[in-house]
RNA sequence: GCCGGAGUGGCGGAAUUGGCAGACGCCCGGGACUUAAAAUCCCGUGGGACUUAUAUCCCGUACCGGUUCGAGCCCGGUUUCCGGCACCA
C-alpha cells in the first residue's frame, strides 16, 4: 500500500465525525475515563508544536480507553480572555470579540487537521456569555460564603500593563505577560480569601496521584510553617508589637526589634516618634523600589531607628530598640520580628552594620563570625539553660508564653490572598456593585451573566482605572437592596478565573439551569487524568483546586479535589537548544509538517522525540526518520496473507502487546514507539505475516498513527473502525521464549554468553555453564569460590 | 542561599528489584538498484590494542572514593547543568 496521508487522513476524520466515535456516550452505566488537557489561550500565531506534544499525550491514552470499552470524556475549550487579545485589539481596532472568534476558528482547524478525538460536541469558550455567567456566579458564591474582600494595600502592579497581578502572576518580580518589572503600588484591590483553604489544598494533595515534583512545587508555594506568635510591650503604652517567630526558644538572644516600614504602629504613635521625617523617607524611597532591587541586593541591608519607641522583651523584661527596614515584609507574618542576630543571618547583618548587641544562647557556632543556626546547647537563657534540642526549648518557651499570657502556637503560610481584579477590558466583570449606603452589593444572581458592554476605544485609562470606568450606562446602575443610585465595579477578573472550573463545565456544556448538571458531574468526576504543563502548577492548578475546594463546601459538585491524577509535559526546544521564539527563528510550525510529512508523523515524532516529561530538541531529521517507519507499516499490506499466526513471531507479537500496553500506561510513549518498530523490523526480517497479525499491529499503533492505522485496519478486513475495535490483549504465557541467552562471568567480568532453555534452574544452569567448553580455562588450576545464578540473566562463578 | 531533578556514543535517548551498558531512531561510512540523483534496500557504526581474518584483550555511564561475586543504578564526597522558591522571620 502506498502511505498517501492526505487522502487517507482526510477520509478518516470524516469518517470519525459522521460516525461520532469520540462523542461522549450519555450512557451513564458504562465505566468513564475523564482525560483532561489544558486548554489553550487562542493566540494569533496558532498552534505550537507544544500544544501538539501537550496533547498528545493524553490522546494516545484516550484512544487506548476506547477500544478498552470506556466511555471517554477528551474535550478541548478555549481560554480566551487576556491581555494579548485585548492588545492586538488596541494596537489593530479590531474588536477582541472579532479578534478571539478568528483565533478560536483557527486553533479548530489546525487542532482538527492533526486528527485529536477531542469531543468537538462539547466545546467551551471562557468568553461566551452562557459560559462566564458561570464564572460570575461562582465569585458571587464566595462574594456570599466572605471569600471576597477589598482592600487597599501594596500590591504588585505592572506600569507596561498598567494592570495590578497577583503574587502568582509576578513570580521572580516580573510581570507574567510582558516580563517587565514590577512595582510596589497602593491599591484598592479585591481579593479572594485563598489562604482560608491553604490547609485544604495542602492535606488534599496526600489523596491525590500527583507526579512528585508537582506536589513539592505545590507545598512549597503554600509554604506552611509552624512556628509562634508572641506580644512584645511597647515601653510607656498599653500597646504591643505582635511578631510571628519559628524560634521561639531564642528569644533571650533578642536584642532589637524589626518593622516592615509600612507598619501601622508608626502612624499610630507618630506623635511619639521623635526622627518621623526620616521614617517617612525611608519608607519613600522603600515604595519607589522595585521587587527586583529589594530581592537582588539581599546583602546591603538597610534601616531605621524609630526614636521614641521601645520594646520589652517578655522573655527577660529588656528594654530593646525598634527599627523599620525592608527586609521585613508586611504580607507575611505579623510585618514585625524579633531579631535575634546571633541566630539568624539577616538579624546578624544588620546588627553588624547598626552596631547592635549580638548575644548567644545557643552552643556551637562562633557568633564573632557568623551567625549560628544549627542545634545545640542553650545558654544565657534563664529556665532554657541546659537543653539540648531545639524541640525541647521551643516547647519550653510556648509554655512560658502561655502562662504569661504573651504568646502561642502559630501557623504562617507563604502564598498570600489571590488579588483578583484587573484593569482591564477583555475579561469577565466583576459582578458587584458600590452603593452610597449599603456598601458592595452583589449583583442579583438573576441579572447573571453581567454583560461585557461594547465599546470602541478598551484603552486601559491614564490613572490606571479599568476601560469600563468609560461606559457611564455600564457604571450608572441602581442598588439591588436600597434601590439608590450605584456604581458599578469597573475592573474585570483575570484570566485564571475562567479556567478554574472549565473541566466541570465540559460534564455538561450546554446546561442553562446550573454550571452542570449534578448527574452529570456525579458521572464524570473527577478528572481521571489531567496532562498540562508545569509552568502552571502554581497557578492555575492551584487556582481551580482552591474554587473546586469551595465549590465542594457549598455542594456544588460532589468530590472535594478535581484532579485524581496530575502528570505533566516537558517542552519542545529549537533545533539549536534553545528555547523555541520568534527571535531565535527556531519556531516550528506544526501544520507545516502535517502537510509534508502528515499528522500521523507529527504525532508520532512529538512522542518518540525523548521523555515525554523532559524537555527535547526538535530534530528535523528525526521527523523523517518516522516518517520511514510509517511508510514500513504501511508496506506490511502488500505482504500481509491469509489468517492465523506466523509461528516466528507469535512470542514478538505478544511481548510487544505487553509492553506497548503499560509502556501507554506510564507515558513512557518513546519507549512503546521503539518496541514497535522493532516489531516491524522482525516483521520484515521475517518476510511474511498474517492478515491477523497486521490487524493487531494496526490496533497498537492506532492511538499513535490513527489515520494510518484506519486504512490498514479496513485492508486486513477488520470489523468496523479501528477507533473501536478491541485493544490487543496479550498472553503472558506466550511472551517468554522458550530458549534464552544468558550471560556468563567470571569473578564479576563478562566472558562469554550462552542459549539455555528457559525454564532451566538455578543449579542446572550453573552446571551447563561448568560443562561448557569456552569455560575450561577459566577453571584450570583455580578454585571455585562462589557460584551465582539469576535465573533468565546471569551464571556468575568466582574462582581464585 | 534553600529545595528538587539530572549528567550515558557524533546527536535524541534505552536499560524490572544492582545482573550482557548503548534498545529504538537520527547522523555518518560502505555497498546494491539507477545513465545519474532522490527514494528504497543491505551491511557497518562507543573508544582503543593486536590480527590477513576469525578470535581475543583493555578502557568506557560527570569526577574521587566505598559497599558487592557483580554498580549507570546503592552509600560518602566533589563538580556541572536544568527547574522551582528566594530577606518567609
Amino acid at each position: 500500500m502506498k502511505y498517501d496521508f492526505s487522502a487517507i487522513e482526510k477520509k478518516w476524520q470524516d469518517k470519525w465525525d459522521a460516525e461520532g466515535v469520540f462523542k461522549a456516550s450519555e450512557d451513564h452505566s458504562k465505566p468513564k475515563f475523564y482525560g483532561l488537557v489544558e486548554f489553550p489561550y487562542p493566540s494569533g500565531a496558532g498552534m505550537h508544536v507544544g500544544h501538539i506534544k501537550a496533547y498528545s499525550g493524553l490522546e494516545v491514552i484516550s484512544r487506548k480507553r476506547r477500544m478498552q470499552g470506556y466511555n471517554v470524556l477528551f474535550p478541548m475549550g478555549f481560554d480566551a480572555y487576556g491581555l494579548p487579545t485585548e492588545n492586538y485589539a488596541i494596537k489593530t481596532g479590531i474588536h477582541p470579540r472579532k479578534v478571539t472568534d478568528m483565533n478560536i476558528e483557527k486553533f479548530t482547524s489546525q487542532l482538527k487537521r492533526v486528527g485529536f478525538s477531542f469531543d468537538w460536541s462539547r466545546v467551551v469558550d471562557t468568553t461566551e456569555e452562557d459560559y462566564y455567567k458561570w464564572t460570575q456566579w461562582i465569585f458571587r458564591k464566595m462574594f456570599d460564603e466572605g471569600l471576597v474582600f477589598r482592600a487597599t494595600t501594596l500590591v504588585n502592579y505592572c506600569p507596561h500593563c498598567k494592570c495590578v497581578l497577583s503574587n502568582e502572576d509576578s513570580q521572580g518580580g516580573k510581570c507574567d505577560i510582558c516580563h517587565n518589572d514590577v512595582i510596589q503600588k497602593s491599591k484598592d484591590v479585591w481579593y479572594l480569601r485563598i489562604t482560608e483553604y491553604a490547609d485544604k489544598l495542602l492535606q488534599g494533595l496526600d489523596k491525590v496521584d500527583y507526579l512528585p515534583n508537582i506536589k513539592l512545587q505545590q507545598e512549597n508555594w503554600i509554604g506552611r510553617s509552624e512556628g509562634a506568635f508572641a506580644n512584645f510591650a511597647i515601653a510607656g503604652t498599653d500597646d504591643v508589637l505582635r511578631i510571628y517567630t519559628t524560634r521561639c526558644d531564642t528569644m533571650f538572644g533578642v536584642t532589637f526589634m524589626v518593622i516592615a516600614p509600612e507598619h501601622p504602629i508608626i502612624e499610630k504613635y507618630r506623635d511619639r516618634i521623635t526622627n518621623i521625617d526620616a521614617l517617612d523617607a525611608y519608607k519613600d524611597e522603600c515604595a519607589k523600589k522595585t521587587e527586583f532591587e529589594r530581592t537582588q541586593l539581599v546583602k546591603d541591608k538597610t534601616g531605621v531607628r524609630i526614636e521614641g519607641l521601645t520594646a520589652i522583651n517578655p522573655a527577660n523584661g529588656k528594654e530593646i530598640p525598634i527599627y523599620i527596614s525592608d527586609y521585613v515584609m508586611m504580607g507575611y507574618g505579623t510585618g514585625a520580628i524579633m531579631a535575634v542576630p546571633a541566630h539568624d543571618e539577616r538579624d546578624y547583618e544588620f546588627a553588624k552594620k547598626f552596631g547592635i548587641d549580638i548575644i548567644e544562647v545557643i552552643k556551637g557556632g562562633d557568633i564573632s563570625k557568623e551567625a549560628y543556626t544549627g542545634d545545640g546547647e542553650m545558654v544565657n537563657s534563664e529556665f532554657l539553660n541546659g537543653i539540648a534540642t531545639k524541640k525541647e526549648a521551643i516547647e519550653t518557651m510556648l509554655k512560658y508564653l502561655g502562662e504569661k499570657g504573651v504568646g502561642e502556637k502559630g501557623i504562617q503560610y507563604k502564598m498570600k490572598d489571590w488579588a483578583f481584579n484587573r484593569q482591564r477590558y477583555w475579561g469577565e466583570p466583576i459582578p458587584i456593585i458600590h452603593c452610597p449606603h449599603c456598601g458592595m452589593v452583589g449583583v442579583p444572581y438573576e441579572e447573571l451573566p453581567l454583560r461585557l458592554p461594547e465599546m470602541e476605544n478598551f484603552a486601559p485609562g491614564e490613572g490606571g482605572e479599568s476601560p469600563l470606568a468609560k461606559v457611564e450606562s455600564f457604571v450608572n446602575c441602581t442598588c439591588p437592596k436600597c434601590g439608590g443610585a450605584a456604581k458599578r465595579e469597573t475592573d474585570t477578573m483575570p484570566q485564571w478565573a475562567g479556567s478554574s472550573w472549565y473541566f466541570l463545565r465540559y460534564c455538561d456544556p450546554h446546561n442553562t439551569e446550573a454550571l452542570a448538571s449534578k448527574e452529570a458531574l456525579e458521572y464524570w468526576l473527577p478528572v481521571d487524568w489531567y496532562n498540562g504543563g508545569m509552568e502552571h502548577v502554581t497557578r492555575h492548578l492551584i487556582y481551580s483546586r482552591f474554587w473546586h475546594h469551595f465549590l465542594y463546601d457549598i455542594g456544588a459538585v460532589p468530590v472535594d479535589e478535581p484532579y485524581a491524577k496530575r502528570t505533566a509535559q516537558g517542552m519542545i526546544l529549537g533545533s539549536d537548544g534553545s528555547k523555541m521564539s520568534k527571535s531565535l527563528g527556531n519556531v516550528v510550525d506544526p501544520i507545516d509538517v502535517a502537510d509534508k510529512f502528515g499528522a500521523d508523523v507529527l504525532r508520532v515524532y512529538v512522542l518518540f522525540m525523548g521523555d515525554y516529561g523532559s524537555a527535547a530538541p526538535w530534530n528535523d531529521d528525526s521527523v523523517r526518520g518516522c516518517k520511514r517507519f510509517l511508510d514500513r507499516v504501511a508496506g506490511l499490506c502488500d505482504m500481509a496473507k491469509g489468517s492465523g499466526v506466523t509461528a516466528k513471531l507469535e512470542t514478538s507479537f505478544h511481548k510487544t502487546i505487553k509492553k506497548v500496553s503499560s509502556d501507554i500506561e506510564e507515558m513512557k510513549f518513546n519507549t512503546a514507539i521503539a518496541a514497535m518498530m522493532s516489531l516491524l523490523n522482525e516483521i520484515y526480517d521475517c518476510g511474511s505475516l498474517t492478515c491477523d497479525e497486521l490487524g493487531i499491529f494496526a490496533r497498537l499503533l492506532y492511538p499513535f498513527a490513527p489515520h494510518l492505522c484506519e486504512e490498514i485496519w479496513e485492508t486486513v478486513g477488520g470489523n468496523g473502525l479501528c477507533a473501536v475495535a478491541e485493544w490487543p490483549v496479550w498472553d503472558e504465557a506466550k511472551t517468554v521464549d522458550s530458549t534464552i541467552e544468558i550471560a556468563v562471568q567470571v569473578s564479576g567480568k563478562l566472558k562469554f554468553t550462552k542459549e539455555i532453555p528457559a525454564d532451566t534452574s538455578k543449579e542446572d544452569a550453573i552446571a551447563l555453564v561448568k560443562e561448557d567448553e569456552r569455560m575450561k580455562p577459566f577453571l584450570e588450576g583455580k578454585t571455585i569460590v562462589k557460584e551465582i545464578s539469576v535465573p533468565g540473566k546471569i551464571v556468575n562463578i568466582v574462582v581464585r
